[in-house]
RNA sequence: GACUUGGUAGCUCAGUUGGUAGAGCAUCUCCCUUUUAAGGAGAGGGUCCUGGGUUCGAGCCCCAGCCAAGUCACCA
């Protein structure tokens, strides 16, 4: 592995501490008493505490220095002055150890007195410190200036999220954005369970990849010998334990789809799914938005949040419009008893790209997609969806041709999606085989499985519920106004990093070569080498940088000696 | 999958018509006892994403590829 000069400069002093006797990777606690922010909130001139974290800054003025000490709440200035460290090897303490063998990113643990200093900083006077754990690679460090303005930030997206500890070190908003994802969680949480309702676990490898129409990671059990699926949904699970009696059950459930990526698509992600029995999808809209207002304001203390150039309030309620209501308020066109012709013209005369496969269902789809569904800013339910998009939600009371689903829109993306639940087994059953049909057509929206079993739970009997699924991931990102998915996953997917190889084949024939032959001259060399003039510069090169081979001259001419 | 933009020091970025690879911070050495983007003096540090090609000569031009971001397509 190449190392670059300041991480050889950093083994060095590891190598030193050692000789002073300093273990750089102690294993013994540090009795921590202080976290910075108390030190801060509970502040006391002349206050013993016991603090540890990161040194992130150093100002080093002779025998005085002040340095910023960084921990999992925050930061906190600390003074080291060479005659205030009370310790046996007094000098050396201060003038080699933090002076010269302490380096920005490594742990140190600080026995310490509280004081303000001239300029009203609140400060610990370090009387005594400990290293706790030797940074071996330098931070990727922004500094801020006295306008609190950031200069160098770590901003690549590329090195952030491959490299997320680091991103968590140096910038603090990014911390922020996981502890608000938490709260968002926890609140969630707080919500079912003052509700009533029971958190569960269900299947993440399944026999049959249900519940939604998406391309599964496949695996393979060896004992069984079968293959099983990463799960796409845990939907028709949580409706098998309404049929065994929960009268509410939810499940936070980390979803996997093998897809392609973009800025709100990453192959695992989690949906929140909650399934309530003796209720519709009219109660359910109550419910959600309640939730939601619940959610904002234990995340940002405030319903109102900010997306972009968008000012979002999630406070209840939220407007209702049908989806033949919104199709005609766009665009003129009602298509409430239209054919699937009359609509196919009709979408074709608005310019939406329709094509002969495209039943009414999809048809009416396309047109909310392209015309309507980009106008709602504000959190809106959009109800009664054609019967053919959705072949688990139960038909409208009202109308055979729709179903009783919503959707709840917000800056014109879905965040949640909820049915009065299809618990006719026979209709079930039906949908199933229709949909097993269209993939069979070529369909790729269709699902091409029908879990038996799951029919054989609706058989004995599901009570009327209603079921809802909410993409946590989305609804983070509008809640800390993130336009990209990987801002609020830790750990995004990414293409694994290419790895570095330690010597090229020409290298490796080089030295192969020297190593029967040396020293040798160098255009000997070069000619046995057989390489074309720049591959041979290249090689050489790589050979020398690698301390494998060096050139060496004298008065015979230029020769290349093994190292 | 298509297109656009980018990849140069630990970080953020310059780099002119193709002619010895640059800055700030960071690092190292020295000075400095209340600083806070501390300051002063000096020094070191490079696989210019990879591989080909053109050329006397490529960070720069051409071709192929890798990685990323964005836009579009796809996505219950």
């Amino acid at each position: 592995m190449q190392l670059s000069e300041q991480e050889t400069v950093r083994r060095d002093k590891l190598v030193k501490l050692r000789a002073l006797g300093i273990n750089p990777y102690p294993a013994d606690l540090f009795p921590v008493d202080h976290t910075s922010k108390q030190v801060k909130d509970a502040f006391q001139e002349g206050k013993k505490v016991v603090i540890a974290g990161r040194l992130m800054s150093r100002r080093i003025q002779g025998s005085a220095s002040f340095a910023e000490l960084q921990d999992s709440a925050g930061k906190i200035q600390v003074y080291f002055n060479r005659d205030k460290i009370s310790s046996s090897e007094d000098k050396t303490k201060y003038n080699d150890v933090y002076k010269k063998l302490l380096d920005i990113g490594d742990f140190i643990g600080i026995e310490g007195e509280l004081f303000t200093t001239k300029v009203g900083e609140k400060t610990v006077m370090v009387k005594d410190f400990t290293l706790l754990s030797k940074a071996l690679k330098p931070l990727p460090q922004p500094r801020v200036d006295s306008g609190g303005k950031v200069h160098d930030a770590f901003t690549d997206p590329e090195q952030r999220y491959r490299q997320r500890y680091a991103d968590l070190v140096v910038n603090p908003h990014v911390k922020e954005v996981f502890v608000k994802r938490t709260k968002l969680f926890n609140a969630m949480r707080q919500f079912f369970n003052d509700a009533g309702y029971f958190e569960v676990e269900t299947p993440i490898l399944q026999p049959i990849p249900g519940g939604a129409a998406a391309r599964p990671f496949i695996t393979h059990h060896n004992s069984l010998d079968i293959p099983l699926y990463m799960r796409i949904a845990n939907e028709l699970y949580l409706k098998r334990l309404i049929v065994g009696g929960f009268d509410g059950v939810y499940e936070f459930s980390k979803n996997f789809r093998n897809e392609g990526m973009d800025r709100t698509h990453n192959p695992e992600f989690t949906a929140m799914e909650i399934y309530v029995s003796y209720k519709d999808y009219n109660w359910m809209m109550g419910f959600c938005e309640r939730l939601l207002e619940h959610c904002a304001i234990a995340v940002n203390g405030t319903t109102e949040a900010t997306f972009g150039e968008h000012k979002i309030d999630f406070k209840a309620p939220y407007a209702r419009v049908t989806m033949a209501d919104s199709i005609k308020h766009f665009t003129g066109f009602d298509i409430t008893g239209k054919s699937e012709a009359e609509i196919r013209q009709a979408a074709k005369d608005m310019g939406v790209e329709v094509d002969e496969t495209m039943g009414k269902g999809k048809l009416i789809d396309e047109i909310f997609g392209e015309k309507c569904e980009g106008n709602y800013i504000q959190p809106t339910f959009i109800t009664d969806y054609p019967k053919e998009m959705s072949p688990l939600c139960k038909e409208h009371r009202n109308d055979p041709d729709l179903t009783e689903r919503f959707e709840l829109m917000v800056c014109g993306k879905e965040i949640a999606n909820a049915y009065s639940e299809l618990n006719d087994p026979i209709d079930q059953r039906e949908r199933f085989e229709h949909q097993l049909k269209l993939a069979a057509k070529g369909d790729d929206e269709a699902t091409e499985f029908i879990d038996y079993d799951f029919l054989r739970a609706l058989e004995y009997g599901m009570p009327p519920t209603s079921g809802m699924g909410i993409g946590m991931d989305r609804l983070i990102m509008f809640l800390t106004n993130n336009q990209s998915i990987q801002e609020v996953l830790f750990f995004p997917q990414m293409r694994p990093e290419k790895k570095q190889i330690e010597m090229t084949e020409e290298e490796k024939a080089v030295f192969e070569t020297l190593k029967s032959n040396s020293p040798i001259a160098l255009n000997e060399l070069k000619v046995q080498s057989g390489l074309s003039n720049k591959k041979w510069d290249k090689t050489i090169k790589g050979l020398t940088g690698k301390k494998a081979a060096k050139v060496v001259k004298n008065n015979d001419g230029l020769f290349v000696e093994i190292i």
